[in-house]
DNA sequence: TAACATTACGGCTACCGTAACAATA
DNA sequence: TATTGTTACGGTAGCCGTAATGTTA
């Protein structure tokens, strides 16, 4: 509604024809002009004809043989016309791809859950390395964020790659060990080296992550292990799942382990890695394989593809080097 | 030679394309946006097709029957496109006539001795009454200002009607009376009020102010009367020649009466104007009848027509009351 | 079926170049 | 005569509209 009427009515005037005018008012003339766009005197002649008529003033006094010469309103047009230019330049050099430094704008939209781990690494060295892109991301759960990509209201998504659908493009960037989380005090809580045996725990009351995804993961993955579990409580909320557990209230499967070993109570928890056949979860970068990724996006790819995985083994080495007699295989 | 590679070559979009992206955006789909604009799906659908290759983007998904979004490069686009509008408009704004504002620039050219007594009333109510017109002015011999009329560098000129070329239209402003300028002591410097006979100055020593246009008049006035002066000093340079009055050394002929009746140096001088026929000369503002005004130069040649002989006037009444007994007759 | 975008086709306008003309130093 | 700007004319490309087609809710 915000109507700027002359936004809705056409512009009386062109930019090819403001470029023209600025070119006659620095070569003095329009044959010179004419001579530097490779152009026809003719047609710089009826360009700047068209743009007088349009605004209704003489932009130039034409001395026959000695060129022309730009009168007070021209000089006050030249200024402008200048400006119009400078803005159509830029909007060029932002738009297109720049020789040097990239340019343009990416948003990401990442699953929940790994936003705190993937997220600060990717924007980090991203934006170090091309600081003239304006890179966004939004958090979310998987049935939003796989919309967002199908409108292109976000360019790439960074996910578990079993909860991609089909007609997925993906970059791998690193794995999440599923792990069992126990409260402190539990008669588990030991030998946290050691591969837990899951279904010791199948009768004890288990706290459920309760978001669309990790819901079935989690059941998934003890239900081929052999553990039906008992659900108490549910939650959306992972902080809210970690106090339970080390309120004592029970017992639940995760894929992300936060470094500390609090709750946001400030109660003691610890994670267990499971014995059995539970493979790794991937996480990727994914877009949509049948719409053409943009320039940005493209390279904000092949950043990730190579800096994230790198990150992650880092980040591995961390762990390993708090747990020395870790029997946990990568 | 400031050689801006795009400036040369065609820029390869339109405004017109961008005025319908930033619409189609807005409306959310091609349809709504083709209404609003009263164009046809086809137009929309073609510009933005023609955007997105030459900028080798994609700018929005198409979503078949729920209109279109934009991607995450369009929207980076968006912003730059309405900024590119919007000094579009600008130009458009400044450049043709507003519905209230007066926008645009003129320039005066100003016969150098008419400077000082016309420039001031006409610059500073005229910025009052426009205050988004940029005014300037050149002060110039009579032959630099009529080229720079020709070329269209200055739009209107401040002279004295006598020194118009052929072909010049004219609104006056006032008029100046010669008068006789002598030296404080001098045996003429009394009964300032009453018309002097200049015959009785011919046998004494003149000081010609030697300006081309000044001279000529001058020595015509008084060849009118009948006297042909002594010249004795030549300058071009009025404050010389009334210092030159005022140490003694002559008289001299002029149309400027400054308010002060003391030369730089502080000698006293008088003016005392003519008895005969010599007629006030006209000051006018002048332009060329073949060349159209601008619009800002229409509104200055209007104003000045009304409110540059209404400060004469009053400049008149104060010179009355300052001598309270003339008889000059106006 | 309704809504929307796209493609195909024809008409119109704008832009450009060649050529001829006019005006000035 | 040489330089420059303008007009006349013809060709090409771009823009627009109508009609038809494809796709999705």
């Amino acid at each position: 509604m915000s109507a700027v009427t002359s936004r809705s009515s056409e512009l009386p005037f062109t930019l090819r024809q403001l470029q023209l005018f600025v070119a006659v008012a620095e070569a003095g003339s329009l044959t010179g002009a004419a001579d530097q766009l490779l152009l026809s005197p003719t047609a710089v002649s009826l360009a700047i004809g068209h743009l007088e008529k349009a605004l209704g003033e003489t932009l130039f006094t034409r001395q026959r043989s000695r060129g022309v010469a730009l009168t007070s309103t021209g000089r006050f047009v030249l200024d402008r016309a200048r400006a119009v230019l400078h803005t159509a330049d830029e909007f060029l050099q932002d738009t297109r791809v720049g020789p040097d430094r990239l340019t343009g704008a990416v948003t990401i939209g990442c699953f929940q859950s790994l936003g705190p781990t993937v997220l600060p690494i990717l924007l980090s060295t991203f934006t170090e390395r091309h600081p003239a892109v304006e890179i966004s991301f939004v958090e979310g759960s998987q049935d939003e964020l796989s919309q967002a990509l199908e409108q292109g209201t976000i360019d790439v998504l960074v996910c578990y790659d079993f909860t991609l659908p089909a007609g997925s493009e993906r970059a791998r960037l690193g794995t999440r060990d599923p792990a069992v989380l126990l409260p402190g005090g539990h008669w588990a809580a030991c030998d946290l080296d050691t591969p837990l045996d899951v279904t010791l725990l199948a009768a004890e009351p288990y706290i459920l992550l309760a978001t669309p995804v990790t819901e079935q993961h989690a059941l998934k993955v003890l239900g081929t292990l052999g553990v039906e579990p008992e659900v108490r409580y549910r939650s959306t909320n992972i902080e809210t799942v970690r106090s339970l557990v080390g309120r004592g209230l029970g017992w639940t499967l995760i894929l992300q382990r936060p470094a500390p070993n609090r709750t946001y109570e400030g109660l003691p928890v610890v994670t267990r890695v499971l014995r059995g056949d539970a493979p790794p979860e991937v996480v990727v970068l994914a877009w949509r394989r049948n719409r053409p990724l943009s320039r940005v996006a493209r390279a904000l790819v092949e950043h990730a593809r190579v800096v994230v995985p790198e990150a992650e083994r880092r980040s591995d080495r961390v762990h390993d080097a708090a747990a020395p007699a870790s029997v946990v295989e990568h």
